[in-house]
DNA sequence: TATTGTTATACTCTATAACTATA
DNA sequence: TATAGTTATAGAGTATAACAATA
């Protein structure tokens, strides 16, 4: 019986590891996600660009591109799905003809209208095992994690 | 002068997310990390992999996939990859043919020695604005979210 | 000169299906 | 029959470099 093929392997120093416990809770978070979307689709980060759309409205996929902080080069393809969905038109901008002016379509904006209170939803399910007041810790550490360059 | 050509762009809903606080904290931890052994060209995740090799010498390409969450066809590449650098050797395994059992080669090894107190502390400031009893909370938070399937 | 969108190209990560050697 | 490693293939995600149109 070698090892692994009933028990657990050793984990060594990587339990103890911040990054290594934020890698398992975000992959825990982006598949329950998958899940509770499913019928509709879309990755966390596709919920980000669109979100971002519906926000943002004529914004261009380059200014896009860096909120989201992907290149501009990446986000030709991103959009070309979500326009290939009809979730995103490219309407031309009205002031630089280089550009183009994002925006939901009637489509993607009923999905975003029904997808929004169900990724909150699912959201508050990954912390449902936290307090009110450890939530609100959760994030805050999250944060001042993120800005710990 | 169009939206998000100077300002910040509006984020919607996602800054009150805990996944979008999640995804955004692993980035930065990701980055942070490449830049902490940029001298060793070291993924998070091939130190994962090389952990696991380390603790749990002679383990079979598949025990270690499912150890670590990828097909046993995502395997082939990434030993390769270590094995081609040196860091990896597939031994035959003495028990089945048809598996090897991997191990560290010497040099694996002593980059190992080299590359966990290193990870270690730079995990170590990734968290360094928590105090001790908050980086010990945010630790159990991560964890039961990860269970919080 | 600089920027926007695009294409070509490349590399990583990931999976499924099918193959071979073995169990 | 089932499993281990491999290959072929495919898709998402990412980037850099170069190009045409426009600023």
């Amino acid at each position: 019986m070698r090892p692994g093929k009933n028990g657990k392997l050793a984990l060594g120093p990587l339990p103890e590891l911040v990054g290594y416990n934020l890698r398992k809770a975000q992959v825990a978070v982006f598949q329950s996600f998958q899940t509770a979307v499913a019928p509709h689709d879309i990755t966390p980060g596709q919920f980000g660009v669109l979100i971002m759309i519906r926000e943002n409205e004529g914004l261009s996929q380059s200014d896009l591109g860096t909120a989201v902080g992907i290149d501009r080069s990446t986000m030709v393809a991103v959009i070309d799905r979500l326009e290939s969905r009809g979730l995103v038109v490219r309407a031309p901008s009205p002031n630089d003809r280089r550009s183009y002016a994002l925006r939901l379509s009637p489509e993607g904006q009923s999905l975003m209208d029904d997808l929004i209170p169900r990724v909150q939803a699912h959201d508050q399910g990954m912390v449902k095992d936290l307090s009110p007041e450890e939530q609100v810790q959760f994030i805050d550490f999250l944060r001042r994690v993120s800005r710990a360059k």
